[in-house]
RNA sequence: GGGGGUGUGGUGGAGUAGUCAAUCACAACAGACUGUAAAUCUGUCGGCCGAACGGCCUUCGUAGGUGCAAAUCCUACCGCCCCCA
């Protein structure tokens, strides 16, 4: 019905939608109907070893059985393809960095670009699946970022001083990104103090309206709708099981891997309150059953909830987006749009 | 039965005569977001009016009392807690 359709832009579909809404199987479901593959889209599945936590898709067993069919040479782990299948689907942008080694909006960007390129020269279409909407934006509105790479030292220093200083400092240094930068804000503060110390002069002014960025593709948006409180049910019930799944396991694993505390405490939710508690917990009582019983189970479940949130936040101001309630609504979109 | 303590907004918990609709934390609600984004940060949070300065009303277990003035002092009652019997 709607003709606004642009052929010279390659078609990509979009689907997003808070935690625990089903974003995943409806992107299999959809790349099975279209010919698509999958572009994960989530900041914490890209790493490996995170996938009870991050809700990864299962990867296929076969898969491996097939690369490792010789049985005389050991070969149980030479799965050196790396692709990612689920479900017959080719996923892209999981597994792809270590707990240990930071990961960008950048680093997802270009892989991104090229998960895009690599789907569509295989003429298919490219099917990405997330709740991060700061990673979607960045790789399909053509978000600018200015090539500075994260300065360790500098950071570190900068973290010493306070807000206020910070944002003195900025004022100075590039006045119109004060004007719009939240001045409490920490660490965005001595982002933008990064940029400047790298490039030596203030950042070009960037599109920074929200509805100004202008895509390089024809994009369909689709968004996973639920009512509040059944999304509730549906996260706790999912958290419930995720923990009978190993979910603790998981979280030790990390934790001998040498990812720290730090690092998990910063990866937030399961991650943060799991390893809270390891740290405090008889290694007897690192069940599921004791987790349950404790604050941090009671703690971990709000914030999920208030992600979930702060997800929709996000999304609500996308007005592109086609709410759906239903694969078959997704479907049809589907449809109207290829 | 005797002695002591305590009762505050959705919760925990400050306040102990005026500057108190009442610090703070949590929850709740709303929002921001250009290289940590599941992170980080902001606002509102008794009711009504107002864009705002602000104004009005109802609150600190209940009922009385003393004060110009009470969540704060006194008395009684009710509830909870602790100690001695």
């Amino acid at each position: 019905m709607k003709e606004k359709r642009n052929q010279n832009k390659p078609q990509v579909i979009v689907i997003v939608g808070p935690t625990a809404s089903g974003k995943s199987n409806l992107g299999i479901l959809l790349a099975r109907k279209f010919n698509g593959e999958i572009i994960s889209a989530d900041s914490r599945q890209v790493y490996k070893g995170m996938d009870i936590g991050t809700g990864k898709v299962p990867k296929d067993k076969n898969q491996r059985l097939y690369l490792s069919h010789d049985r005389s040479i050991n070969t149980t782990f030479k799965n050196r393809t790396n692709k990612y299948f689920s479900e017959g689907i080719r996923h892209y942008l999981l597994d792809i960095a270590s707990p240990k080694q930071n990961f960008t909006v950048d680093r997802y960007k270009k892989l991104g670009e090229k998960a895009i390129q690599t789907i569509l020269n295989k003429n298919k279409i490219p099917i990405i699946v997330g709740g991060t909407g700061f990673y979607i934006d960045a790789l399909v509105r053509n978000l600018n970022l200015p090539e500075v790479p994260p300065n360790k030292k500098l950071r570190k220093e900068l973290e010493k001083k306070t807000v206020e200083e910070l944002f003195a400092k900025l004022k100075k240094l590039d006045p119109t990104r004060a004007k719009t930068i939240d001045s409490h804000n920490k660490r965005r503060l001595i982002r933008a103090l990064e940029i400047i110390s790298a490039i030596g002069t203030p950042i070009p002014v960037l599109n920074t309206k929200y509805e100004k960025l202008n895509s390089k593709y024809s994009l369909l948006w689709l968004g996973v709708k639920w009512p509040q409180k059944k999304l509730a049910e549906r996260i706790k019930l999912r958290l419930d099981s995720r923990l009978e799944d190993g979910m603790i396991k998981e979280v030790q694993k990390l934790i001998k891997s040498g990812a720290g505390y730090h690092r998990l405490f910063n990866f937030g939710l399961e991650y943060r309150q799991i390893s809270l508690w390891l740290k405090i917990t008889k290694p007897k009582l690192q069940t599921p059953k004791e987790f349950k019983k404790t604050e941090y189970y009671q703690k971990l479940l709000r914030e999920i909830i208030k992600y979930s949130k702060r997800q929709m936040t996000w999304f609500k101001r996308n007005k592109e987006i086609n709410w759906v309630d239903s694969s078959n609504q997704a479907i049809k979109s589907t449809q109207n749009f290829l």
